[in-house]
DNA sequence: CTGAAAGCGCTTACAG
DNA sequence: CTGAAAGCGCTTACAG
């Protein structure tokens, strides 16, 4: 591997200069700037990137935090890690996955997810780094999130708009903010289409298939709606169990949604209709925002949102109510 | 953060002598290292791999080469990283993913995968640093593969075993051995079993499940199979979908068997009996593999197979004929 | 069993 | 706009 020394030998100049291109290339005359470039080429050189790191303190590399309660086999962290890795790959960032808060080794940033406020917090105390979080916060980091509120909106909406009123939902029982805001998007639906709430029709549910079914079935046979929201797609395969445990033919009898989407533009079954969360492009602009904010520590603090989408798998799922 | 020179002369010895204790720590006299190891202790110490990458040429970094007609958002290749990234992450090792057989940026390793003969030689030749490959060849290459001769031997014997006689298979059209293994692997099971072998019982299908459903319409509608193994879980959900099509009950008047079990452990639906590959279990050994060869790059060459087996999702979906 | 010197390939000040 | 010197935190020979 050449290194800048047979660079500067071959241009003619001095190791700085060859530096200079690299780091400055403005500062080195236009003139001086080619033949180095040149020599570069020639010589295929590539920067040894231990030897910056050591110096610079930087090492190309990124850690991802994810908490230990969070299982790394789980397709969506899988997609959201994809789309990380993706970003991050293509410039040559390397990165590991860390289950715990403390590291003795270095990294030049962190793209950390599933914290409560309380660990955001630490995160801005602790972290002396550039650290992007997959959440949201009112704290001064940048931020990327679903917007969950949207998401609930717009499927409530689609669903009254296909000419259900009775519209059952099943919300996740988590100490999480994402279901609440998925639920009050439901709820100003709702309102905005001057639907009356009703009380009856709200059923808590761990996130399972298994209690999903328990409890789509206590809506099913003790309340007469037509459709069934269910705030996660694990759930909404509970419901389509219990639909059929009572005899009830999807869609034509009970129109069954779910949120998520990441398994099920994989498999072609089951064919649900659910609100899908842009997984892998979160996960690349988790690694954008990440290597923005390490190139420049002190840019504006960045909040997004990005916009669950509405995905109808086939004519059977269709929520038309006849 | 602490370095080995702190360490040097907390413990009142040289820097050299903190760096034997990391490095070759029986060549230390013990009551010098307990020193050194207390010292390093009190000062929180950890090496800094980028003064030891710089010296040592190492770099603490693997590279994952797919090569670019694999999709990196594939729930399978997914599955496959997470074990690999669990492992390597956990030894501190950082990796990126590389689309490209060149690479001017220097790791300690290479997982390889996808490659076809002509590359893995390639492999062989050009990459002078340890490689592990995920696949199978004859060469001095590590590798590490699912036995698929095996699971399509003991997915038949299964079916077999359920009492079927008429045994359709529909087999993946790709150049690619592992569809063939699994495909000699069902005619051996059937030899072993004294059952004839009927071709017209054969289909071959591009691995979708639009083909899969059109080749098990074939099968359903021109032959009397009660039984039908796809060599993959997408072309089975097309089988699914062929015999709700031709009206046929499963399992009842057919049953029908997959192989991959990639999503379908995280997924209620559908409940199809698969042969599951253990791809996260592989990732792992990968990783492992290539750690056990960068430390000993004279080890001898292992070649290693991984067992798919059979996955059973519930009682609707036993093969068993009434 | 332990240490003093040189050097890995870069960048950071400081000169000019 | 360009260069000579020093140093980042380690390890590799070489001594003793």
């Amino acid at each position: 591997m050449a290194t800048m020394k047979d660079v500067a030998l071959k241009a003619g100049v001095s190791v700085m200069t060859v530096s200079r291109v690299i780091n400055s290339p403005d500062s080195v005359k236009s003139e001086t700037k080619n033949k180095i470039l040149s020599a570069m080429n020639d010589l295929k050189f590539h920067p040894n990137y231990a030897a910056k790191a050591l110096v610079t303190n930087r090492t190309r590399t990124v850690h991802l935090l994810i908490p230990n309660q969070l299982e790394t086999a789980d397709p969506y962290l899988m997609t959201l890690i994809a789309g990380i890795s993706d970003v991050l790959s293509k410039n040559y960032y390397a990165f590991l996955l860390r289950r715990e808060w403390d590291s003795h080794y270095k990294c030049d940033g962190v793209i950390a997810m599933g914290l409560n406020e309380e660990e955001d917090q630490q995160l801005l105390e602790k972290m002396n780094i550039p650290c992007v979080l997959f959440g949201d916060t009112n704290l001064s980091i940048d931020c990327i999130n679903v917007n969950d509120q949207k998401g609930g909106y717009d499927m409530t909406n689609y669903i009254l708009q296909n000419g259900h009123e009775k519209i059952g939902i099943i919300v996740i029982d988590e100490d999480n903010t994402f279901p609440v805001k998925r639920y009050n998007g439901y709820q100003q639906a709702l309102r905005d289409n001057d639907i009356p709430f009703n009380p009856n029709y709200v059923r808590y549910s761990n996130n399972t298939e298994g209690d999903g079914f328990t409890k789509a079935l206590e809506l099913l046979e003790s309340t007469d709606i037509t459709a069934l929201f269910c705030l996660s797609d694990v759930l909404a395969l509970g419901a389509l169990r219990a639909a059929r445990e009572v005899g009830k033919v999807v869609p034509k009898e009970i129109s069954i949604a779910g949120f998520d989407g990441v398994l099920f533009d994989q498999v072609a079954e089951p064919h649900l209709t659910t609100m899908k969360q842009p997984v892998y492009e979160i996960g690349q602009a988790l690694a954008s925002e990440l290597l923005t904010r390490i190139e420049n520590p002190f840019k504006k603090v960045t909040k997004k949102l990005f916009d669950p989408k509405i995905m109808i798998r086939n004519s059977t799922s269709k929520l038309n109510k006849d």
